[in-house]
DNA sequence: ACATGCATTTCGCAT
DNA sequence: ATGCGAAGTGCATGT
């Protein structure tokens, strides 16, 4: 649009070292009010320099692949990551109104002098194409990331908990296998009891329903299939459901009541 | 840090009404690199004012809920939402690193001379807390979003196909009850077959494994259960794997393969 | 508030 | 590439 915008997206759009690591290629360029041709130019450089680009503006957005969705036009915020992921968010939850996961290939355009992102993949074939009305601002953000995440209270540790104190689960337990590949797939735990009962062992970090109930059951009833004559289960987890309850007492399986 | 800083935080900030709709409460804020207090003030206005915030900087986030985790220093993207959300992302992965849904109280503080954002929420008790090292940017958006997502493509999708027409289950079948409830759940759609034979359908929408077949399973097994002689269950969806197809040999039941 | 199942689930791991 | 199940799953819907 008019050339002040160009003027205020340069003077706010700034290059500079990191402040704690001198040797960061961190760098932010930040555009307001940008005009079509702007906006476009800066989403192009920040998709090839590996940053991280956030579009703010009014958009319409089309999706086509493994389903099929249209969303009118409202203001939103688009993400492009460098890892090929796009996220498109609204003013409200968690999850991403449309989106792309990564591995797509992103490019920004003019159409009808307005600014567009498109965002595709094979395999499965996914598009999504984003046409602005209005661009409210652009940020460009090369980013340094190397620590991971580090996460407890998950199912893995609630099985090595298991696993160096048997008797969580009962008087007896031996375990003997881990993720113990069935024909219905994998069992978490297989060991024997006291009385030297094959038993398979289902768990869960939170309260669970007739889901879980019925995988155990998947689990002991291919064990049955392939040869071993009386298998138990035993569906460890926080606390369940009624469904699962009854589930459980139907099958003859049993529950042990553990948090992780 | 230097007054520059806050020169240009404030020459970048701006407020102006929507460009389309003049009578829209669209209104966007952009920091560059801004002083702690600055960004303090402008994300506690964002928060107060309805906007989504967006934070790009260096920064730790520990987590405590239904897990626990911590995150160390790295350059990332956090978004908080005007409904309570809090999305932290990383320069990959379509998954927030860390997050917190919908309902969460957000604030702005400063801690140790350096912005910090809690999130918190009650049932259950959990808690982000964000310690920046540095902010590179800060985005105030108000945003404005009335449309609805237009999604076709879903399993509702194919229920309605098959309601419209249920021979593409096979000749003869006939729909009674859709989302059945049962013991173990709500079953799809129950109906009979041409020989008056009951018969649970359960839908996919997309290529199943033994999770779908043993939920079949668990309809079927609640119908005998429940009083009902003969029950046919037959699974749809566009395909299965070989562990689906074992549990449905064993327990003898169909597929019918069709597309959404 | 709880139960239940879908989701363009995403993600990681094993085959 | 496909199979399989976990996830701080999120989310809508029904009770």
């Amino acid at each position: 649009m008019s050339s002040t915008h160009i003027t205020v997206a340069d003077v706010s759009g700034r290059f500079y070292p990191s402040f704690h690591s001198p040797l960061s290629m961190t760098r932010t360029r930040t555009l307001g009010d940008p005009a079509p041709e702007t906006a476009r130019d800066a989403v192009a450089d920040g998709l090839e320099s590996a940053s991280v680009v956030t579009v703010f503006g009014r958009c319409e957005v089309d999706y086509e692949g493994r389903a099929t969705s249209y969303l009118g036009p409202g203001d939103r915020m688009v993400v492009c990551k460098p890892d090929g992921t796009l996220l498109v968010h609204t003013n409200e939850q968690r999850t991403p109104v449309n989106w792309q996961p990564p591995g797509c290939e992103h490019a920004a355009s003019l159409r009808n002098g307005s600014l567009a992102l498109t965002s595709v993949r094979e395999n499965p074939d996914e598009r999504v194409e984003i046409g602005f009305q209005r661009v409210d601002a652009v940020v460009v953000y090369g980013m340094e990331d190397v620590e991971e995440l580090e996460l407890s209270g998950t199912e893995e540790d609630l099985r090595q908990r298991i696993l160096d104190k048997p008797e969580l689960i009962e008087d007896g337990f031996t375990p003997e296998e881990t993720e113990y590949a069935t024909d219905a797939g994998a069992a978490d735990i297989v060991g024997t009891d006291t009385d030297g009962v094959r038993t398979v062992v289902e768990l869960k970090r939170r309260r669970v329903g007739p889901t879980a109930a019925g995988q155990l059951r998947r689990y002991v009833d291919a064990l049955e299939r392939a040869g071993t004559e009386d298998v138990r289960g035993i569906l460890v987890a926080p606390s369940i459901t009624e469904g699962a309850r009854t589930v459980l007492e139907e099958e003859g399986l049993g529950f042990v009541s553990l948090e992780p």
